[in-house]
DNA sequence: CGCTTCCTGACACCAAGCTGAACGCAATCG
DNA sequence: CGATTGCGTTCAGCTTGGTGTCAGGAAGCG
């Protein structure tokens, strides 16, 4: 498997390096924002390790126009303890996992596996659901009967963790977590809300409601 | 599937010991931390539900100790609503997953299924049944000719108990101790109503009556 | 055949969930 | 700069679904 670690910090990116090598990954390495996006032009990794705070720019805006272009690739982030928002901006992103630092080398492992077998099944980036529903996880895109529906941001954000999660059922306290800032407990029915909306463009089908704990898609 | 329940308020602790044994769970309960590092080295746990506000010292320690002797039980950890930097400390000390007080009982209860199916490396046992029924002891989930099945919290209850003790006679007795709170018997045929619910549900031929005795399941 | 036990359709109650409508707000347009 | 439009959020009233109860019928058993 090729990796792409981009990570300023010399010290854990070798660390993470030795590890995944030492378990016969082939593993990249930028400390840049703009080395990584010279890297992506010339490689085609099977998974992104994406530290959010690098010094010369936003790792967010790497991840994002990655996305924006198209590209399909895992992306799991790594975030120190305190930057919460960053996590959630970073999910909403596109990204596929995240961890905090600092993290168990052991589970980051796990992490890549979990991640890799999400993707490896499906060469196409379209999951399919029932109702003739397609979702394309890193385009940002739905589409009905082949015909294209437009979701507004919030209403990806919701679809999205539901579609990553398939066959789980979602409270809608993490649901909620996928609206707001994380912690932000907020007393009102807004995931129901977006759920009947996400439910009119996409047809009953899809999301089905769990009683008395939460909301699930099929895989 | 053995639970042990770390948590002082013991309102809380018994309503939880009481939702999970309704749907067939063992739980331990232990109130403070110098009690649960006994009765952990005494026992293999499948889940550890930890309240991080203890009395005696930080459950956070005592989850950091299970992960540094190596130990990789699930665990999920309980806060309150405001102690935010708690779940983050958390997550980060090795919690799988988190439930903000107050929450749901059935909320937990998926929450356990999830993180104990992604522990037990994905798929879990099914028990096959007459009648082309197989039951997902862990996933909570039923399939009949490989079709989804979804029960209700009460009805799973019922089931569960004759599951687990296939080829064994349940009592309605028995049975109704898995509906209601230990004690208090209502003399009515509410046993007898969900055994009719469930065989339209999974077919006539998964739950077999014993006259003047009870229902058993077929290994 | 008569008695007991069990089955199940029907109903009422209540909590959970759904959704139309209204409002605030910000971005955009004329 | 006011008007317009679209999105996010809240609320209230409605619908749905789970639960427990009962009554009448079916099935087992002597």
């Amino acid at each position: 498997m090729r990796i792409l670690l981009v990570e300023d910090e010399l010290m854990l990116a070798d660390a993470v390096r030795d590890h995944l090598q030492a378990s016969g990954e082939a593993v990249d390495h930028s400390a840049s924002v703009v080395d990584a996006e010279i890297m992506l032009r010339g490689t085609n990794y099977d998974v992104l390790l994406l530290d959010l705070n690098l010094p010369d720019g936003k790792g967010l805006d790497l991840l994002r126009d990655l996305r924006r272009s198209g590209s399909a690739t895992p992306c799991i982030i790594l975030t120190a303890q305190d930057q919460i928002s960053d996590r959630i901006e970073g999910l909403n992103a596109g990204a596929d996992d995240y961890l905090v630092k600092p993290f168990d080398l052991n589970e980051l492992s796990a992490r890549l596996a979990a991640v890799s077998r999400r993707y490896s099944g499906n060469p196409n980036p379209f999951v399919e659901l029932d109702g003739g529903v397609e979702v394309d996880l890193a385009g940002r895109s739905v589409l009905r009967d082949g015909a294209q529906i437009d979701l507004t941001s919030r209403e990806w954000a919701l679809f999205d963790q539901m579609v990553k999660r398939p066959g789980q059922t979602l409270s809608k306290r993490q649901l909620e977590e996928a609206l707001y800032e994380f912690g932000a407990e907020i007393e009102s029915n807004t995931v129901e809300v977006y759920v009947s909306r996400l439910r009119r463009k996409l047809g009953k089908e899809v999301i089905k409601t769990v009683r008395g704990v939460g909301y699930r898609v099929e895989g």
